[in-house]
DNA sequence: GTTCAGTTCTTTTTT
DNA sequence: AGAACTGAAC
């Protein structure tokens, strides 16, 4: 019996439709990762095409190693030279050899969108608007969507005319994209925007493309905006191989640029495209397909389809609504213990990233542990940029942005007025900021700062010089920075608890390090930072461990649990209240998607929670129960709905927050056992977040009284594996430990980090 | 010229 | 509830 016997008729015509346009539309749980997977071996075993010729492109990171490691298992070699990434990581790929030229540098730096708002503030002070007016964030959304629909800042200026907002809008554009240029930089719109421009004018370039992919895969199609669309469509151009797989029911990113016409005509785009339809869900149980049903029943313009599934009918989908938010919260987290579930079958879904808080709080309170996807992102945070804009500086000298960052970081007395006194002398000289540094003596009235400044440039030539030589690792790196540049010492300074929850960041950026030198032959700077800038946060998941998963719906897409708990199911927040006030009926009709979404994630138990009052910006709101939630018959429904309140609307300070562990000292010594039945694979640990991208006030890490292993002794580490200790330091806060590992290298770690086991 | 403390305004969702 | 901005003290 060959592999193939075990998909079902319809998944087979998928993966045996090799040649042509083909378009599959595949239902929530329906195997399409199945489809692709055993698509890519049939490719490469029955019709011998060379793994080298195939592309596949997915939403994350994360699903493009999991796509790797099935196919690997199927064919069982020459996975590795299969191209699967996402639609930004293959465009830095390709950006990478061939941008020169369109006028960057092969080592341009990528923009996140802390960074854009950095540098659209500039611009806006530049252009002297007034920044009331016309606000970064607008400003960015607009000229986010334009690259999204390949609008070039010059075809954005020749279509507003007349409008004299408009035509302002368009200056900033130009200018906007005019920065990035100058400072060697992309956004995450331009690495598509920039892959296209180059392909159109460059059709060797193209050509060499399409030659190589001769088979090209994308995955979540539904998802794909206007430039990504184009971007298949010149690569597919001329092999017409196209294999697209998605659900259009499960569009939810039209703020992003999303364009479900993508999907709903990919039979006009490709004419003669074959269209194969996966309606039996081998995921979720009869009931919570039901109610997913009922849900998206409600849409309008959605291609005909009807899940069905062979799956047991299992428990009705519950619903409680709550007086409060923090009684919602309490509520999930309890039922989580009181069943008899691994924490690791457990998630609960949001709408709102705020609402992680309370989730999280209560998890702590009852000591179950948890991951959270999102939230802040880790490579967001102050420190952790800090040090990426040093790694920038040192990487690309024509970073402004990052060297802007850095100058006064730690304090080196280099103010507003320096600041700008050098601003202005590159501007008029045409400098780089950083080269404007260089020249500090040049500039006027800067007297004694110049030598501040020029103390700062002399540290990051001095690394320059350092990266050059093989023996130097981008982690040794990181540590030098950190200590150098009395970054460490100045973190330090402000106080205990942030010292220690921001060291461990740090701690895991240079742990990112280790490992990324431990997959790279040839570890390069460049390719580093580039990692880093396009990880998700999805992609930072770690699954391996025993925890309960909490993150956004959108995070959501794409996995799956055995029981999900879809929380704050309020009109005004899910669906939000932009979507229901919005002109456009779409708005609710992506929000309902999004709730269908959040259901089909569900295996064998759903529950789904309101809050009747909730904090909002500081506000107390109050809400009605989620039209989707009313959407579902009741036959359906397991449900408490609370009785209309009669009168008394009682205020939120009977949220008893004294037994919260905010502030409190001793969170981690609190509660270490005291689980309830089932629960024993964990018993042995407190309820600590994931090491990240958790938050981090509460958990002071404590330096022990004492160390279980001494110099000489043999100790494992989680990830570096077994080694022995070289040298302990007592670094007063902490001790510092120095370990040989036979695996990973001579590492310095912190011992309240690090974990080492005594063997 | 720099830093700190009190003020206002703000948020959906993310590669 | 939190970040970003503005005005006063060092």
């Amino acid at each position: 019996m060959s592999i193939y016997d075990t998909l079902n008729p319809m998944q087979k015509e998928a993966v045996l439709h090799t040649e042509g346009p083909l378009l599959v539309l595949a239902g929530a749980g329906s195997g399409k990762t199945r489809v692709l997977t055993h698509r890519i071996a049939y490719l490469i075993e029955e019709k011998g095409v060379n793994p080298w010729n195939i592309l596949a492109i997915t939403f994350t990171n994360k699903a493009a190693g999991e796509m790797r490691e099935r196919v690997d298992r199927l064919v069982g070699f020459g996975a590795d030279s299969i191209w699967v990434s996402t639609f930004h990581s293959s465009c830095v790929r390709i950006l990478r050899r061939h941008i020169e030229s369109l006028g960057y540098t092969t080592n341009f730096t990528i923009y996140d969108s802390d960074d854009q708002k950095t540098l659209m503030r500039h611009v806006l002070k530049k252009l002297e608007l007034d920044p009331k007016v016309y606000k970064d964030r607008a400003m960015l959304g607009v000229i986010s969507s334009s690259k999204n629909e390949l609008i070039t800042a010059a075809e954005f200026e020749a279509g507003s005319t007349g409008d004299f907002r408009q035509k302002k809008v368009a200056q900033v554009y130009k200018e906007y994209q005019s920065q990035l240029k100058k400072n060697n930089a992309l956004d995450f719109d331009d690495l598509i925007m920039k892959t296209v421009q180059l392909f159109e004018s460059n059709p060797e370039i193209l050509n060499y493309y399409q030659e190589r992919f001769k088979y090209i895969l994308v995955d979540e199609y539904q998802d794909t905006n206007t430039a990504q669309f184009k971007l298949v469509s010149l690569l597919a151009g001329k092999y017409r191989n196209l294999c697209v797989v998605g659900d259009d029911d499960q569009s939810i990113y039209k703020f992003r640029g999303a364009n479900i016409e993508n999907i709903l005509n990919f039979e006009k785009a490709y004419p003669g495209a074959v269209v194969i339809k996966l309606e039996q869900n081998y995921r979720s149980s009869q009931s919570i397909l039901n109610a997913a049903n009922e849900v998206i029943r409600h849409n309008r313009g959605r291609k005909d389809k009807t899940l069905w599934t062979a799956n047991e009918e299992g428990p009705l989908v519950l619903f409680k609504q709550f007086e409060n938010a923090g009684e919602e919260a309490d509520a999930i987290v309890r039922d989580i213990l009181n069943s008899a579930a691994d924490y690791q079958d457990c998630a609960v879904l949001y709408r709102t990233n705020a609402q992680s808080r309370l989730i999280e709080e209560k998890c702590l309170q009852h000591n179950v542990p948890y991951r959270m996807v999102g939230g802040v992102n880790f490579y967001q945070r102050k420190e952790i940029k800090d040090v990426l804009a040093y790694l920038k500086t040192i990487a690309n000298g024509r970073d402004d942005l990052s060297a802007l960052r850095v100058i006064n970081v730690p304090k080196r007395g280099i103010g507003a007025t320096s600041l700008s006194r050098i601003q202005a002398f590159a501007s008029e000289h045409g400098f780089g900021i950083y080269d404007a540094f260089c020249r500090a003596k040049a500039v006027p009235g800067l007297g004694k700062a110049a030598d501040k400044v020029l103390g700062f440039t002399a540290q990051i030539e001095d690394f320059r010089d350092r990266i050059q030589e093989e023996a130097y690792s981008i982690h040794d790196l990181i540590e030098d920075v950190l200590d150098e540049t009395g970054y460490l010492k100045e973190l330090e300074s402000e106080g205990e608890i942030e010292y220690q929850t921001r060291l461990e960041n740090i701690e895991e950026l240079i742990n990112k390090a280790v490992s990324f030198e431990g997959d790279h032959e040839h570890p390069d700077l460049n390719e580093f930072l580039e990692e880093v800038a396009l990880v998700a946060d999805v992609d930072r998941m770690d699954d391996s461990e025993n925890r309960v998963t909490l993150m956004t719906l959108h995070s959501a897409k794409g996995l799956e649990f055995p029981r999900v708990y879809l929380s704050g199911m309020e009109d005004g927040l899910f669906p939000s209240m932009m979507s229901i006030s919005s002109d456009d009926k779409e708005d609710v009709e992506e929000e309902r998607r999004l709730c269908y979404v959040g259901i089909t994630r569900a295996q064998k138990f759903l529950m789904m929670t309101a809050a009747r009052q909730r904090m909002v910006n500081g506000e107390t709101r109050y809400s009605k129960v989620s039209r989707f939630v009313e959407e579902i018959p009741d036959h359906l429904l397991d449900s408490n709905k609370l009785e209309p309140r009669l009168s008394s609307v009682r205020s939120n300070t009977d949220f008893d927050d004294s037994a919260l562990p905010w502030g409190k000292p001793s969170v981690r010594s609190a509660g270490v056992s005291s689980f309830g039945p089932g629960k024993n694979a964990y018993a042995s640990k407190t309820a600590q977040p994931a090491s990240s991208p958790g938050f981090g006030k509460a958990f002071t890490v404590e330096k022990a009284a004492s160390l279980d292993y001494k110099e000489g002794d043999r100790v494992s580490h989680i990830k570096f594996g077994e080694g022995q200790v070289m040298e302990i330091k007592d670094g007063g806060r902490d001790y510092e430990v120095t370990v040989h590992f036979e695996k990973a290298g001579v590492k310095k770690m912190f011992a309240s980090f690090a974990k080492l086991k005594l063997l």
